[in-house]
DNA sequence: AAACAATGTTCCGAATTGTGAAACAATATT
DNA sequence: AATATTGTTTCACAATTCGGAACATTGTTT
């Protein structure tokens, strides 16, 4: 753990730790976690304690245990607060879902990957599920794509060098020059479309929401589940709303179409 | 703030700079939260530049104000892993839902509030809403007060000793011997039931999820309008299939009904 | 049941870091 | 343009944090 003058070193090893519960590992032990981060156990004793005293981290009575605490449930209720876009976008979200009677989320990038940050499940039976805080790289997905080709060319030469390409499922691209052409071609289109990328048998179209520079904010995305996906009449009829709403939606944040 | 020998009193003001962001006042200045915190603004400015470079804190450019980061939504992601109530309960809720149609979410007590952790809407054109991540007192409304009936006597105790009953709506329970009526109730029918005591115009009922000890987990909501909340025959469909979901739910946690 | 291993927790002297007053840089207001 | 307000940086000093070791608790093996 590298000294730095600009940050504070204890408050760092605590963010640190926090970082260290997530899906793939929801629980921890001091001694592992202290291997896990280099640092003596005594000292994350300390951080879990101090941690634990805030409830941002919970103790398992039984195994003794180190786990995430209920408190994170409260800085979701201040993000969608803060956050312009995700109440802007809500509105056009639910008339597109009205319309095309399928899952509409809205996504962000967030470390490098993609986010869903509010969504709107369709009323059919069959239907695509997309959890508020689920994540995918990039390059995984019509949602994943949109947001990489909106974003700056800094962001996304940076991405590009440095990212390996690991597939999601097998139809996921995993070679940057298809990637590149993917993102060109994105932009010219305006819209982003995907099939069995991230999930198999379920299809997305996905278009951004821009801001009075062009730059991005969000996207919204159709997942649409491949029987349905496979009918041309209804996904020109999805793309189509799903235009006419991000539009919309980039103009109350400023953005002119030229 | 306070010396305590067991907590670091680094990390503990990062904390209590992270809850400063709440859903009244989701921006800060450096000035104006030392003044909040009672902490000089150099020692603000390096614990925001921490947070900051780990996105726990994000600066807004033009106004430079900091606001929470969209790093929180990761933390969702992890919860919704680590609690087991919450994978538990997901298909009852879903088959809830598709019995009744209407909106079902799971409610669990953090920081002596109710908090939404998952939800599924209703596919009705008239429907309520309920998003993962909003709180409301434990008096208003029937998940807080099912969360409350079936909450520990000494947590029940402690909470009406010093808690404030403010009302949310001209129709939520306001005083403590009536809230105290309808805690017992509440315990011998098994659910809560309520109309109009947090938002005017809906309904709802709710029951617990308990484990193989009776100590409550979460409980199992559904939000009706006012509409369909008067017609009775619904009314008891409703509530016969949340209590057959509950009980189910419950049993999977080792939870045995006499 | 006893012995051993592994884990969470506490203590205390040494080492390191965090603090606040003041100055500076950037932006907003008059 | 002058002034006020805010975010940011610097540095000597005070305060806190650290880690090794011991202790307490729980789990596993014999």
């Amino acid at each position: 753990m590298e000294q730095n003058k600009d940050k504070l070193n204890s408050i760092e090893k605590a963010l640190v730790t926090l970082l260290a519960f997530q899906e793939n590992q929801q629980t921890w032990g001091v001694r592992e976690l202290g291997t896990h981060l280099d640092l003596n156990p005594a000292t994350v004793q300390r951080i879990l304690q101090t941690l634990k005293s805030f409830r941002f981290i919970d103790q398992d009575p039984k195994t003794r245990q180190y786990r995430l605490g209920n408190i994170f449930y409260r800085f979701l209720n201040t993000l969608q607060s803060t956050y312009p876009v995700s109440k802007a976008a809500l509105p056009f979200m639910k008339e597109l879902q009205s319309k095309t009677q399928e899952t509409v989320h809205l996504n962000v990038i967030e470390d490098m990957d993609r986010v869903c940050v509010e969504n709107i499940e369709s009323p059919q039976n069959l239907r695509a599920s997309m959890p508020i805080g689920s994540r995918s790289p990039l390059y995984a997905g019509a949602s994943s794509k949109c947001l990489l080709a909106f974003s700056s060319d800094e962001f996304i030469e940076s991405y590009l060098s440095f990212k390996k390409l690991t597939p999601v499922t097998e139809n996921t691209i995993s070679n940057v020059t298809r990637l590149r052409t993917e993102i060109a071609e994105t932009r010219v289109q305006g819209f982003a479309i995907s099939m069995g990328e991230r999930t198999p048998g379920l299809g997305s179209l996905s278009a951004p929401i821009l801001d009075h520079k062009g730059v991005l904010l969000a996207s919204i995305s159709l997942a649409i589940p491949e029987i349905r996906f496979n009918n041309s009449d209804h996904l020109n009829f999805c793309r189509q709303e799903l235009i006419k709403a991000t539009r919309s939606c980039s103009e109350t944040r400023g953005y002119h179409h030229t």
